[in-house]
DNA sequence: CCGTATGCTGCGAATGATTTTCGTTGTAGC
DNA sequence: GCTACAACGAAAATCATTCGCAGCATACGG
């Protein structure tokens, strides 16, 4: 197809058109975005691909330290740059995300030394508060007082 | 069988038996365990318990407020008492965690005022670092420098 | 210019954790 | 003993994700 050996801009890392079309995909996206929900966006405009192809380059993405992933409740991952720097408060009942304006590593602290580190090289971070949210805490009184 | 429609013991919270063991059974336990290896280990035991039955238990539990869970990169869900406040490296490439002893939350920093949660009640919460682990960077340098 | 090696692609099947369905069964109350 | 109710287990269903494979394009050597 259109993905070719090497890469011919040499200044944008070794991603082939299809790489970046993603990437801009997700760019543009206010949101994060599940695999599924990417390639059904895609599909609409002029970029067609396959969902496993779908699959395939964002984990490469992932890899690559471009795009960050995480997982929700239901099983779906959700995508989004790396450069945004999104957490959530998580229902346990519901499962559904809100978002958490607040960020543990970026506020500075957090000896997140080499020594911590072990030879690990950090992409990104999550960082998920969950418990439940105001609707379900009506809903279920939740009996041990 | 042995669940009650109300607890027989009133200083343990509405729980049943079949919950209380397996709560004990990850309390034991020295790691995560997901709903699957807790299900055979308490088969094992004389506890038996249908599959189903222990992501019930597990589901409810963690509403509860007694018990945490993640998800791994590869679908699993894996669970541990709440008390336990473990953080984790996670590796984008081959999907393994290794211990982080680090909380960002426990350091004491993070204003997590009730303005930020919005009538959220908070019960636990998970950190995870995503990036390369040292073997993965060792055997894909990783092209682009 | 031709043949081969390599890498990417899409489709459809396979995988695997989790959830649902549904008939059964124990417990409580009467 | 009998009824209502909630929990149970086994099997079937669900659903996101991954795998297998044949096709096609490009890069390279001859």
């Amino acid at each position: 197809m259109d993905q070719p050996a090497h890469p011919p801009d040499p200044d944008a890392l070794p991603l082939g058109p299809r790489q970046r079309a993603l990437l801009a995909a997700l760019r543009e996206a206010n949101a994060e975005l599940s695999c599924q929900a990417l390639h059904e966006r895609l599909s609409q405009s002029s970029q067609r691909h396959g969902l496993a192809t779908v699959y395939r380059h964002l984990r490469r993405l992932q890899r690559s330290g471009l795009v960050r992933c995480r997982k929700l409740p239901n099983g779906e991952s959700v995508y989004a740059p790396l450069e945004r720097d999104d957490h959530h408060l998580i229902c346990v009942s519901c499962g559904r995300s809100e978002p958490l304006p607040i960020c543990p590593v970026g506020t500075g602290g957090l000896g997140l030394t080499q020594v911590l580190l072990q030879g690990f090289k950090p992409l990104f971070h999550t960082f998920e508060i969950h418990g439940l949210c105001r609707s379900c805490q009506q809903r279920e009184p939740l009996a041990h007082g």
